[in-house]
DNA sequence: GTTTTTATTGTAAACGTTTACTATAATATT
DNA sequence: AATATTATAGTAAACGTTTACAATAAAAAC
């Protein structure tokens, strides 16, 4: 059976108060019985119950992650420097993958709540943002990373979208394309909107006109970008050039491409979002706008350890803007 | 001020076991106080707390997943098929990156035991597995996932590295080449000495005599692949194909060839492991042994349930030995 | 119309901690 | 030497559930 508190109580002759101050280094503990409490609890092998103590402390130093997919290369890198934080403070942290998909994402953070997570980091399922404002618990430290509602009540961590999309576009048409696509994941998707505005922002600057067909919606899929620009090519008119709205998509256009014998960057240029580490493969060379990934996660955490000690003491929300960079390669040059 | 199981019963007017019994859908509660109580619970919002039942049930429905590091594509597939399956159960995963380092694995394990999960999986750091073993608390259910040592008293899912080894080892010789090395990761590893056993009985089987100085060891990560493979061409003497022990080690060999001028395959052919999904694509074709990481995740799971609901009658510890596949792409022919 | 059975509810203890409060012993102050 | 102060230890309540057991009410059996 586990050994308690109780029991190293019962062995040493002293209360089980006296044991929990001094296995917690309170003060007002003789250091004789100290070293004598410490002893017995090496002894018995004892080890805290976080559970009963997160009862009754009303915390319990977990955190819940609830992201997208982590299989999807741009997550393990915020996931670890998300994790990385944590660990330092003590944190651990419950993933959840909601495969892009609302009920899915709508169970984890109500799994999370009712395990009395500290504090929650979300990395929104595209669609309805506003609706899983509405469904967050109140009460609880939210911090988003990747994408958030601009209006929301809590702090996030996001990335300039619209300069990302205009660096993108801006930078193919300073290379001397004209006819610019922009393949994207689902509508509603606040990046999606984001991304889009710069890109076209790029093209009303250089008085380009904006072309409904070369904007094409699907999924975050490397598969999707690969059936998109077969498809348009198949129609016979497409871009020269693409601003994929990751990399994945940008992977798969440019896979697609080049099964239709077309040549990359020649025929058709590609910049992605994201640059994940695949990216820079001599083999890949994809040019793209660059996140910096590892330090959201950090950020991010940071973010939710402000919210979750200085609970009281009004901490303002706050909403850290990172730079994107445009890393150019071989895929656009 | 958190609604709990009181409040519902004072407003209700029943006692608080009777809520209990309401909201747990247990029998003995009239179908017309349970609907009381359930109309009463959701106006309040209630949530459970799941510590409060955790203490007196002495069950939490979370299990720690301890990894080397997420970032490493290997493992989010791994992660991706656990926490599917382990959401299907209802179970929620703490996610552990150990940086491949003994300390912080030990740690995680002792914070996840103090969080009283159900069971543990564990992808171990590779070195000292067997010490592993003994700083394993007992009495919780362990299973490994992809490494372990064969006499352990745990459930494990692995793949069987030798024949991973011998597989590509043998698929080299037979496409012609002869002077062939390894590339491998930290020793005392329990994979490497298994994936080294199976490129050595490979090379025993055709009479080709081991070469020493063709085999380095360095860690996982893609530069040390790189470096190794620069550091042999330099030294004067290099193998004609290498097979790397895991496809990042591979996808760095190749890249650290090619910028010598050697051509892959031609000068050198290249076989990795594991078949990460970038090994796949038209620009990479990386020849490999496939790894079914997802299902691999799915099995440790499966495993992990297994020990932890028939905790009591004798359900054996299982080791699951999955088949490697030879999957031939560019980098070797 | 009793007695037996069954359905429903309530009481209280338990899970393993932390902590406010009280009690005692030891030491310092005068 | 009496009093005030401080250091140390103990008691008991609390955290929010579940559940064994007891109690009651209703229904069934006779």
């Amino acid at each position: 059976m586990e050994t308690t508190i109780k029991h190293i109580a019962q062995i040493t002759k002293v209360s089980y108060a006296t044991v929990s101050r001094a296995l917690n280094n309170k003060k007002g503990v003789k250091a004789e019985t100290r070293t004598l409490v410490l002893s017995a609890a090496k002894k018995l092998n004892y080890q805290p119950n976080a559970i009963a103590r997160g009862l009754v402390k009303k915390e319990t130093y977990s955190v819940g992650l609830v992201i997208p997919d982590i299989t999807n290369p741009f997550f393990p890198e915020v996931a670890r420097g998300i994790e990385d934080q944590a660990n330092e403070a003590g944190y651990s942290i419950f993933l959840c993958n909601t495969n892009w998909e609302d009920s899915r994402e709508i169970r984890s953070i109500r799994v999370l709540t009712e395990k009395r997570v500290d504090g929650i980091i979300i990395a929104p399922t595209a669609s309805r943002l506003d609706f899983l404002e509405e469904i967050l618990p109140r009460g609880i430290p939210v911090v988003f990373v990747s994408s958030a509602a601009k209006n929301s009540e809590h702090s996030s961590v996001v990335i300039d979208n619209i300069l990302g999309g205009f660096l993108a576009t801006n930078h193919l048409i300073e290379a001397g394309y004209r006819d610019i696509g922009f393949i994207g994941a689902p509508k509603d998707s606040l990046t999606l909107d984001e991304r889009l505005e710069g890109y076209k922002m790029a093209l009303r600057k250089h008085n380009l006109i904006i072309n409904d067909d070369f904007i094409q919606l699907g999924d975050f899929r490397r598969e999707t970008g690969y059936n998109i620009i077969k498809r348009m090519v198949g129609e016979g008119e497409y871009p020269r050039a693409v601003f994929a709205e990751n990399d994945l998509l940008a992977l798969g256009v440019i896979q697609g491409a080049r099964e239709l014998g077309l040549l990359v960057p020649e025929d058709v240029a590609v910049v992605g979002f994201d640059d994940i580490p695949f990216a820079a493969f001599p083999e890949i060379q994809l040019t793209t706008i660059c996140q910096p990934k590892h330090d959201m996660g950090k950020i991010a955490f940071d973010l939710l350890l402000e919210r979750m000690t200085d609970k009281e003491s009004g901490i303002r929300k706050k909403r850290i803007i990172l730079e994107p960079e445009l890393v150019v390669r071989r895929s656009s040059c």
